[in-house]
DNA sequence: CTAGGGTTAG
């Protein structure tokens, strides 16, 4: 008969599950089937994530007459970071049905659970009973509280935790730091991270990697580089040897639009992953080099690496830049075959590509079969792929659909909005929804939207109102504003306004030849050559010469 | 037996 030293080593050097059972096996026909030293081992053998088996742990479990706490906690474990976090719950559940009091290592497990189901009501369940029980101060217990509120948005919640915890450790605030970072809060993350160092708390690679994000996240590159050069100093090394600190390193550098850098330290690493990859090749994505992205990609390719949903995004974002549809077809048929075109933000990246490389009946339908998934992202995608093929009406029509549904307008989506109207001529529905933009929805328009109705007011020939709005806008405006209504004085003849810019031009600071030769242009059409002249002399003084035309081919 | 890591569309 097997005697119970013999068995723990033997289940210490188990390999596998199949082996396991044999021990198992063994056990059941002595008495150390009930003994609950080898029966945890087994568990967490189950458990561990080398071998995991979380059924076969279940049903251990199950057999087990009285588990003790150990047991439990094993395999609420086990199951707060698989696939059903629920069932993690369920067990809590019964485990205090069963009279069992949840200890210092049952909180941070079950709050982990609590942090991946939806529900918000199942983390403040526990968080009660965390203070019923009077666990609030053990560092473990409060890290995982913290991260549990940012998981369910309750930011004010986190940060008060954070703020009353009797005990901080490196990883309490690097949970806060994160937690900020991630809620788009990026200069609280900073904030937090020099309050830290004040205090001469040392930050380790998993902090480093959360401020890189908040950096990333912000374009902080100041920031960014400052922590770069920690990272050097604090290591010999160029590029730092832990994957996931290089590629929020890169990820920094990319994001912040200093690819060169980034690529720089990108070529550096010598081992790489798909995130590593991704981060190289979305920076390229989001800074419009699209032949960068097909490049990469393709050397990606070549590491023997298969592109991801992350990739696909940045791969169908740069057949939409270069306008290759028949590439966009194939990309689209690499995602039917891997994940499917179901997921919101590769629909939307479809919905995109087909709309700006012509191909509409396909974004509309890309669009329709998201259904009940449509985000306000891609919904504003196909207004915008609307109103660029000039269904001016069917673009506003899709607005109203939109919120129709309880979707909510952003900033982007007014601007697909009055880029509609700016399309199809809709002068006083664009003037309208400039209004309600501020009125209904509180958000205050930026240039791009006082931009977008000057032009369509400009070409209109309402130049009155046009300059109104000009004039009472709460920010400078741009060259580009400037333009617009220079052409529609160009187009309606008005040179009286064209001269009123002109001065209002000449006093603020040079910024480029071209309205300078657009008024001189508007001069000559009515014949005032002395003005003509003026404008021409002036462009002189200011050291400018008139920009040549420079085509993106 | 415990907590916190990188890439993501308009």
């Amino acid at each position: 008969m097997i005697q119970k030293q013999e068995l723990l080593s033997l289940i210490e050097a188990c390999r596998s599950v199949r082996r396991l059972r044999q021990l198992h096996g063994l056990m059941v026909a002595t008495a150390l089937v009930r003994d609950v030293v080898p029966l945890s081992r087994l568990i967490d053998f189950c458990v561990d994530s080398r071998h995991r088996d979380i059924a076969y742990a279940r049903a251990l479990f199950a057999r087990v007459p009285a588990p003790t706490t150990y047991m439990w906690n094993s395999v609420i474990r086990g199951l707060s970071d698989g696939d059903e976090p629920e069932a993690a719950l369920a067990l809590y559940a019964d485990m205090l049905r069963h009279g069992r009091s949840p200890d210092h290592f049952t909180f941070p497990f079950a709050l982990k659970a609590c942090s991946r189901v939806p529900d918000p009501s199942f983390g403040r369940c526990v968080h009660g009973r965390v203070v019923k029980a009077g666990y609030e101060a053990d560092v473990y217990v409060s890290s995982t509280l913290i991260h549990m509120c940012v998981s369910c948005g309750d930011i004010p919640s986190a940060t008060s935790l954070f703020q009353n915890a009797v005990n901080r450790n490196i990883v309490t605030w690097t949970t806060m730091i994160a937690g900020y970072a991630e809620t788009d809060r990026a200069g609280e993350a900073i904030r937090l991270f020099s309050e830290m160092e004040l205090e001469g708390v040392e930050p380790n690679e998993i902090t480093m990697v959360h401020v890189l994000v908040a950096c990333a996240q912000s374009r902080d590159l100041e920031t960014g580089r400052r922590i770069h050069a920690r990272l050097r100093r604090a290591g010999a090394e160029s590029i730092p040897s832990n994957l996931v600190l290089a590629t929020a390193l890169v990820g920094m550098y990319a994001r912040c639009g200093s690819l060169k850098t980034a690529r720089h330290l990108f070529d550096k690493m010598t081992v790489k992953n798909e995130v590593s990859w991704n981060s190289m090749i979305s920076g390229y994505n989001q800074y419009g080099r699209p032949n960068e992205v097909l490049q990469l990609f393709k050397e990606m390719r070549d590491a023997g690496l298969k592109p991801d949903k992350v990739t696909l995004l940045s791969l169908l974002g740069a057949c939409a830049d270069i306008g290759a549809l028949p590439l966009g077809q194939e990309i689209h048929a690499c995602v039917e075959k891997t994940i499917g075109s179901g997921d919101v933000a590769i629909g939307t990246a479809l919905v995109d590509m087909y709309a700006k490389t012509g191909d509409a009946p396909s974004a509309l339908q890309i669009f329709a079969s998201l259904e009940g998934r449509k985000d306000v992202m891609a919904w504003t995608s196909m207004i915008l792929g609307l109103a660029k093929h000039g269904h001016g009406t069917a673009a506003i029509d899709l607005f109203v659909e939109m919120t129709q549904h309880g979707v909510a307008p952003d900033d982007i989506t007014f601007i697909a909005v009055l880029t509609a109207c700016s399309h199809a001529g809709m002068v006083d529905e664009g003037r309208k929804y400039l209004e309600a933009m501020e009125k209904l929805y509180g958000m205050e328009p930026r240039m791009e939207h006082y931009g977008c109705v000057v032009d369509l007011l400009s070409r209109a020939g309402r130049l009155a109102e046009a300059e109104r709005i000009v004039r009472s806008m709460p920010i400078e405006p741009s060259t580009t504003i400037w333009s617009s209504m220079l052409s529609g004085c160009g187009i309606h003849g008005d040179v009286a306004l064209a001269g009123r810019i002109g001065d209002q031009l000449a006093q603020s600071k040079p910024q480029g030849g071209g309205t300078s030769v657009l008024i001189s242009n508007i001069y000559a059409g009515a014949g005032r050559w002395q003005e003509v002249d003026e404008a021409r002399r002036l462009m002189w003084k200011k050291g400018l010469k008139k920009t040549h035309g420079c085509s993106s081919i």
